[in-house]
DNA sequence: GACAAGTTGACAATGGTTCTCAAGGACGGT
DNA sequence: ACCGTCCTTGAGAACCATTGTCAACTTGTC
């Protein structure tokens, strides 16, 4: 928590093999199928280090993860700034979409109940003009 | 999905263990939890109808369903409108809120973007006035 | 080169959720 | 009340995504 804390993150192999698999497409996917990726591009990394990695990397703010409706998380590199999904329930084509209205309007439906400290999670879920 | 379908829906003794769980507390808790509500209120209802119990609520808009961080499925009964959770991070005190406003950004950033079949999940948290 | 500390992978362990299937209960007709 | 049919249920096994374990391995530094 405190900025005393470092651990430095070492450049390594499999770290380098799951970017570059984060890289590769721009829809959400499971662990799993991350993993198959990787394989499928001549590296070679546990599944657990995959977790692992994307974990930390989703700590660090460089991918978002969220949950389909079976629960399981799905994960894609996403942009720095704060932003929500508007995702395909077909192909899951994913466009990221900002809105400082609804910003706006959690903050102030919280603060009307006061309650503090807020975050909020919002996914939109669609058909794709591809998939119609 | 069409009105031809019928499932009789028999009023058992289970079901109503589970509904009068659902009654006695208005923020969301995991299908384990409340199936100890039940054993504690005396009645046995096994896990396995618990979860297909909550699962037919749901499909039938009486209960809300949302994940944990954890991804873990938690449940509380809810009113019939299209609404959302402000929910406290810390002890769970949960307000339904309604965002008119939020429906009509969803539908047309979903719009803009040729995403048809629209539908979103919004859930704010915080913590409440009492957790503070 | 050698050391300390971060990393990894194979595999076991966890734990929520669903499946299986025989036994039990509800309901309409008789 | 008795039947037959079909919905329900419960106990436990099965599933399966995710996390923990721990010895072997890298990396960066001195």
């Amino acid at each position: 928590m405190t900025s005393t804390e470092r651990s430095p993150v070492r450049p390594t192999r499999q770290r380098r093999a799951v970017a570059t698999a984060l890289a590769g497409f721009d829809d959400f996917r499971s662990a799993q199928e991350i993993h198959d990726l990787i394989s499928r591009q001549g590296d070679s990394v546990g599944l657990a280090t995959v977790y692992r990695t994307l974990s930390a990397l989703a700590d660090a703010g460089e991918v978002d993860m969220l949950r389909n409706e079976d629960g399981e998380a799905i994960w894609r590199s996403c942009s720095d700034t704060h932003h929500h999904h508007l995702v395909c329930r077909t192909c899951g084509a994913t466009v990221e979409v900002e809105g400082p209205a609804v910003e706006r309007w959690t903050g102030s439906i919280a603060a009307e109940h006061g309650y503090a400290d807020i975050s909020h999670t919002l996914e939109i879920f669609g058909t794709c003009p591809a998939c119609r």
